[in-house]
DNA sequence: GTGAAGTATTGAAACGTGTCAAGTGTCCTC
DNA sequence: GAGGACACTTGACACGTTTCAATACTTCAC
């Protein structure tokens, strides 16, 4: 009866080569499963000469063990996800190379994946995260709120938003000060006496355009009366150089014609430099120009832009290092690491300026 | 007696939640955990009814399958690794992208690792990999010989090569040629009637490397006597633009000076331009320039950097397209999908060159 | 020679899922 | 109302690993 229950794999099911199981090294050694896998887990416990035995089996049958049934057995997982909003943009890498760094030197192999501030692409992503039961996720959320985050944090996974305040003490978070950024960049406007300063900003459901504009709106209000400055806002559809060379012809369109334009990430800016070239519009002479994020192309343009550098590096190590204390740590608390912004003026701004900072 | 074998977890195990299963969806419906299965995985061999109820459950329950479990019963890994050699170079994420635009639209999640060129960060990454068992590899190989592609190939992991031609018909491939590329840039410069041509060149243990400046040492070659021209190479020790900055001083230090330099990317280029720039070297007067990967940036410098263009993009979507051919299609051959560079001239090498390609 | 104490190994159970042979109905036909 | 055909549903097993109670084997002291 019961024999005949007993599976019979159809011909179609033999795979070319099947992966080598515990259990072919337990063989291949002459010891039991449970052995091996000591071996491999707490090889303090297993007498010398079995270890050396079933190492020399491992290496014989080429063993490479299977993370799904470690994983589902009980064990970590050994992978993290990364969200970002674009995978071209610089910054976002960068901050992948500072994660990547910590992370993978603690064995985590990196799921990355862009978003394109797409809501639903988000969801996807994090919805196949959650399946694969990554140890814990690293996003830069798309929208106003933090619902996806939430709903992680709901699950029981580990997740620190980058570059992105928490509310309360919900998450870890790694941040940029992007209010004080978009204030640098608008006061350096100002304090070089410019007074119709246009703003290309991305949309203003990124939390970082909202915020930098924030801080562009403070400096205005900062000014005496007598001073009084207006910032012309233009909103653009994404933060890409497209996006920025396409805003040139509604900046020239303006009544009266700025003097000075602050954008909202480097991309944009650069955008904007390369329209303005083609117009032959003089920068910073005509048209002084600032950036945000300080990617290293920026500096290497003739001429060089003026921007507000973020640490885009260290978010990403920042945030891995939070990662794996809330993984590691027992009594973890969640804590914002906050980076300061610094602005960067080259020559897009002041025709024969200093370099500031080195590099 | 048996039942004291009963494992009772121990406090110090219980997690602050432990994720639905499918029994517990199965209860919820009050069905069998095979209904729920089939519920999920054919849905049309259930009855209308009892499928309503089961996905009613699934969304109270806030199930989520469980992605180890479901592949190690013998489904498909849902998870490609793609390995490059450096993720910060916007060429590689430009083919990252194309890849990730058609592996996510299939389902999959992308890992992400960069090799920096070393073979022993390499075989960590792939190790990783293929005891995540991904269904497949797209990578950039390091070094000269393909051992660890060939490794990933015995042991039944598709894999397909990046940039990189394979030997016979062992390996699906996407390539450009970089020896007509090298050549492209060289027959360039020796067209505007350079005869010292500077090259800085990478690691020759990068394939990339070695083959332009074969392309290069051919144009050099395909001279008529009357114009014969020298071709002076400079190896660095990476492909950045840092490395590029410091190879200035070496160029300039060379007898005779050379009217031109050929670089083996665009990083290395930008690099150099850099510092010329910063010894007030005009380019292309004293200096002509050209790159490699004709990147976003070297367009919107000024002097603008002429460049080979490689179509990073289609690199990456042609590659994830071989390998889901590879996994999907039960005679599959081995293909190479090769593009074919293209030259695009600029102001670092003609003055007042007239775009020859539109953007 | 017996018991105790330690050390090394074993083997079965469990993780969460998909599959498939067997089972339970239900409806139709003669 | 017996039999067959059909439509769903069930439940045990297998995937590859780790864990842990139980066992086997040594050593040592009394």
């Amino acid at each position: 009866m019961s024999s005949t229950r007993k599976r019979v794999p159809p011909a179609s099911e033999t795979k070319p080569w099947v992966s080598v199981t515990v259990r072919e090294v337990a063989k291949a050694a002459g010891v039991s499963t449970g052995t091996v896998s000591n071996v491999l887990n707490r090889p303090d416990i297993v007498a010398d000469a079995t270890r050396e035995r079933v190492l020399r089996a491992v290496e014989s049958t080429g063993f490479i063990r299977n993370t799904q049934a470690y994983q589902l057995r009980g064990g970590r997982s050994q992978a993290v996800g990364v969200v970002v909003l674009d995978v071209s943009n610089p910054f976002f890498t960068e901050m992948f190379r500072g994660a990547e760094g910590c992370l993978q030197a603690e064995g985590y192999v990196l799921m990355l994946g862009s978003t394109d501030d797409s809501v639903d692409r988000e969801a996807r992503f994090v919805r196949a995260l959650e399946e694969h039961r990554v140890q814990g996720v690293l996003i830069t959320p798309v929208g106003a709120d933090l619902d996806v985050a939430q709903a992680l944090r709901t699950r029981g996974v580990p997740t620190v938003l980058l570059d992105r305040k928490a509310a309360a003490d919900e998450f870890c978070s790694v941040t940029v000060d992007d209010v004080h950024g978009g204030e640098l960049a608008a006061t350096h406007l100002f304090d070089l006496g410019h007074r119709h300063v246009a703003f290309v900003n991305g949309p203003t459901t990124i939390r970082q355009c909202r915020d930098r504009r924030q801080g562009a709106r403070k400096a205005v209000r900062a000014l005496a009366k007598s001073e009084a400055a207006e910032l012309v806002e233009l909103p653009v559809g994404a933060l890409t150089v497209r996006h920025g060379e396409a805003a040139v012809e509604r900046i020239m369109a303006l009544v009266p014609r700025p003097t000075a334009v602050m954008c909202a990430n480097d991309l944009l800016a650069l955008g904007v430099l390369r329209g303005l070239a083609a117009r032959g519009v003089a920068v910073p002479e005509s048209l002084a120009v600032v950036g945000y994020d300080d990617l290293i192309f920026g500096s290497m343009l003739s001429p060089s832009l003026t921007s507000v550098r973020q640490p885009a590096f260290e978010l990403g190590a920042a945030a891995a290092q939070l990662l794996l204390d809330e993984v590691n740590n027992p009594d973890h608390r969640h804590r914002e690491v906050r980076f300061e912004p610094e602005l960067v003026v080259r020559a897009s701004s002041e025709p024969n300026a200093s370099r500031r900072v080195p590099q």
